[in-house]
DNA sequence: TGTACATCAGTGAACGCGCGTTCACTGATGTAC
DNA sequence: TGTACATCAGTGAACGCGCGTTCACTGATGTAC
């Protein structure tokens, strides 16, 4: 491929994805603290010592996991948390976004519930830092809400973590609740929806 | 130690809860997929070998002690939820116990946190069926509550849900918030307080 | 454009180490009479 | 109570295996002139 710069690095960041990738698979099986190198280089197509070209450890791969896999959530979560959440039909359209999250980035949801109370502590730290962030996006958009008139900043951060942890128990039970058994999909939606719809009752009578 | 019947049986009860003991102590640094019988037999003070007098595998302890953490949250679950929870005195009491709870039993706390979504499915499943019957029993006592008139069984699957997914939420906020910055403490009970405030009030309105 | 040299992503052999599991054993505990 | 035998929790040696890490290397890519 002649003498175009950057051919070098291109091929870098491929071997790069290769192993994260092949990470992610291994570990919709297991979790990141029992995940080896050479079982990642393996399923990754390279040899054991290209490993060290790209990551310090499996616990640093991990982390640059986290990233990969928080940034497709974050789209998700601003989507999902920009409109009122107590109307009915933006609640159905929230929870039909979580599900199709789940369908389209099984691994990388996977992979954050486990991690996110799993065995390595930077990886615990990284997700935390970024749903930390999240939630603070979410509250800056429940504050310029018209309902939000009178809530205190504390009330504020409250419910934006609410939302938070609510939208990752409702992508755990997605999860859990593969598309296949079409009756069982639907219950967790329904369930879903309810947990949302109280939360949105609650939020409107706060202030009564 | 003589004739007595039940000398044998007896050791090797405490032999067996050595290994949990230090299985339990192994995994506030690890998963439990990531952990080894040698090092939990070394831990115990006992031989590899007799590892498999009590465990067919690492797995299999891990399932013995979904079973210990989880009759220890038992007692927790009913005492937080046999009230009604709209009350703030309630509230604040039910607080103060998951972290008393969590003060008191961390290991066990931190255990059922990272094993519910974490890599060895065995596991998962048994504290999901624990989780499932904790539900259950919510369930059947917000039913008896008097505010519960018209709820249909749905409604009432779907707020013990809630509690219990909130119960567990709370009790890792202590356990990410240990008691000593006493600061930080009371931010994090402020904060679940808040919450099931915010779900008390969506209960109260729930019918309007 | 061509040549000579530098860089560096990926290789493959080698290492020492701790792992899970097997096996025959030991000796205290339990039982029969 | 005493004796002879059975049980079985815990032992210790041994095994083959895959692990993470090191090292000197190779050869394609990049750079200087």
């Amino acid at each position: 491929m002649g003498h175009t710069p950057g051919v070098r690095q291109a091929q870098k960041q491929k071997t790069r994805q290769a192993l994260l990738d092949a990470a992610l698979g291994l570990l919709e099986e297991q979790s990141l603290s029992s995940l080896g190198l050479r079982e990642v280089t393996r399923a990754a197509g390279v040899a054991p010592t290209a490993f060290y070209r790209h990551f310090r450890s499996t616990e640093d791969l991990g982390v640059a996991l986290v990233e990969e896999a928080l940034g497709s959530l974050h789209s998700m979560i601003r989507t999902t948390m920009s409109p009122v959440e107590d109307d009915d039909e933006r609640i159905a359209r929230a929870v039909e976004l979580i599900a199709g999250h789940v369908a389209a980035h099984p691994a990388h949801v996977r992979f954050v519930a486990r991690e996110r109370h799993g065995g390595v502590q930077p990886v615990r730290e990284a997700i935390r830092e970024q749903l930390a962030r999240f939630a603070e996006e979410v509250k800056a958009e429940l504050a310029t809400d018209a309902s939000a008139a009178g809530w205190s900043d504390a009330d504020l951060r409250m419910l934006a973590g609410l939302y938070v942890d609510q939208m990752l128990i409702t992508a755990s039970l997605f999860l859990e609740t593969p598309a296949a058994p079409r009756e069982e999909h639907r219950r967790a939606a329904a369930t879903a929806t309810r947990q949302l719809r109280l939360i949105g009752v609650g939020r409107r009578h706060w202030l009564d």
